[in-house]
DNA sequence: CATGAATGAGGATTCATTCAT
DNA sequence: TATGAATGAATCCTCATTCAT
């Protein structure tokens, strides 16, 4: 009975992390060929290479605890990715675009995983930590335009252009996280099955672009 | 034996028509509720009223057409709303800015049938039409935004001013029709539920200036 | 899906109501034969000659409202045979001890359906309103037994003998309903397998001479 | 190696009797708590604080000799209360009252253990030593009644009163223990969860007195 | 001594579909 | 037209047991 996780931090054996994460590579294989409907512990068990679904059920305490941690899996690897980049620049126009640009290139790279995290935002009605994931994305980037935004204005303010009035950040950052979700989406249904797509990669800085022009 | 098909056209009889529409309204809602996962032919047949499954099975031939004749359906009550909106318009932009704009108004006013759209889409990787509609939507949006370009540019032109490089269209049409899916999502996470969101709809005209300046 | 007792009297269709019954009558001869713990649907299923397992839950809604029909109809054919015979009696004494004699006689001729109920209020933690039966017929019983209490004080009384001090009726209850259901057991013990005990309906009237002197 | 069986009668080392007391003593809670039909190894496991259900399996060959373990051990204890204060007594009537008194002290004091004797005794089939000892407990109180209707039968004849005709010893005794399991029933539904219910320890005396007036 | 890994069977339940009426 | 009966697969999950270390 190892699984129990969310309620105390058990330590974990070698076994048991390589097999978790075993079968959580193999969850997200299957979310994202299948879809979140379609994908049952059984599947997933086939597409890991084991014998018995109860293994997963040795893992795990459930499909929902699976779920959650695919969810945070992913994120944790994608947060990887963009935040750093994030961080590296210095004006806040600098740092929207660029979190645009990374979130399409990782977006590209990990189209696998991208898929399985849409699938698990959608699919699933009982929020696992899913909604907290897009909610909490969102705000960073309402944050992240607001600031942009404020940077702008003061360039302006300087050269005694008023400019245009500034849309709501809040609606922008909607605006950029389905778009992004939207590019994951069109890029499987352009080609579909698993590995990466680079065409999506080179979307990154076009898209960065249309959403500046934007601000 | 009815139904059976989707290609033959044989004729309806009112109360065929009429079982159908219940049958797919009550699929709409339930799909809204529950998520795609969650909605069996048993679920559907009680929300609809109807004490027995066999039948939605007389009046479709499976689960895969009436998810087809859903999608079919609310794609056609949507394009009813937009489309003599966006024809009305005599210039291209403003027919840009009024497709995004009466599409948030139609997802703000039917945000059930948005769900349910969305669910199909994502929730199920058979293409049940679905994946047509999306392709097709995004094709329309991307012929709207290459014209709007077009126009823009000839008027720049008459004005000596060259402008910044136009984003590809398509790129452009993806992050439009990405941004009305994203708000749906984001609309159902702040206010679960059935009924309508004024609120979305306030944000049409917010997007399309959004992705209008970005033309 | 027809089940969903409990809530709605639905009306029932010839054939839904014999099946119920038919699966009821397998599910009391496997508690008996095999105990609440190794009772599963899927045996009961097999006891009752149906094929899938799926028809019980098609029936009921699941293994509680099995149970819980399992307690009702049993009960009810207890009541039946115990309770006429207990009104048509004159006196409280004579009434207190037909209600043992006739406890006793329907536990030997449906000693089957007295485990299985037995099997069901101890094997069971969910109260499956089998917790109720047995607190319900404890208070019958305690009323039976405080009404002959008093009829023997009265007699005493007009002939002078003051008498020993009754015990309080709720305790004689508690072991009048403990003995009935430990005779089953010992039958059991006794004589295993199915089918009645004579033995068992002879005990009966000694059964209730030993109450009665104690009253 | 140790355990395996219940026959070879190996020495147990310090550790070994100190574990399988341990997990005896879970077992007992966990079927007080849940029910013979809902312990398994694994929550008698956690209720014991081992962290591997192959613990259990290693100290016992099976669930069905813990069960045994059990049983045995339960009974033990009772019999250590009991048969002490029986032997004690120097009439036969005394030595019935008694039994009847210190059984109920034992059951009110240890309502845990009772509980989870009489789970294993009802709620498996499979014999595992707990029929032998309500048949054993049956029969010793089986010989206490017969030895006490003597007893007042030669106190009545030297009175030359010639009293009631005796109830058979064995159907008393069978009452006896049924009121003793029903009192243990009939308390844990009155005041549910684990520990002692002084209200039992109190219906002794009377219940002795009902017996006793019965003899 | 003790643990954790692994397995395979069996548990209840839901589901899409077919069929007879 | 419509209903309810029936089926069998598939779902998630729990369990007792065995085994290697």
């Amino acid at each position: 009975m190892p699984a129990k996780t969310g309620e105390a931090r058990e330590p974990r054996t070698f076994t048991e992390t390589a097999r978790r994460e075993q079968i959580v590579r193999a969850a997200v294989d299957t979310l994202a060929e299948l879809g979140y409907a379609d994908t049952s512990l059984g599947k997933i068990a086939r597409t890991a290479g084991l014998s018995s679904v109860g293994m997963i059920s040795y893992y795990f305490a459930g499909k929902a605890e699976l779920m959650s941690e695919v969810v945070a899996t992913v994120l944790a690897t994608a947060e990887e990715i963009v935040a750093p980049r994030v961080a590296a620049e210095s004006s806040a126009v600098a740092r929207f675009r660029v979190y645009v640009e990374a979130s399409l290139e990782w977006v590209a790279a990990h189209r696998t995983e991208a898929v399985a995290l849409i699938e698990i935002t959608v699919g699933s009605r009982r929020p696992e930590r899913s909604d907290d994931m897009e909610v909490g994305a969102t705000e960073i980037v309402a944050d992240l335009v607001a600031r942009a935004q404020t940077e702008l204005a003061s360039r302006r303010e300087s050269s005694g252009d008023p400019g245009p009035e500034s849309i709501a950040p809040h609606v922008v950052a909607v605006a950029v996280r389905g778009a992004i979700n939207g590019a994951v989406g069109h890029s499987l249904r352009r080609r579909p099955g698993p590995g990466a797509d680079p065409e999506l990669a080179a979307e990154g800085a076009r898209l960065a672009e249309l959403f500046v022009r934007g601000l």
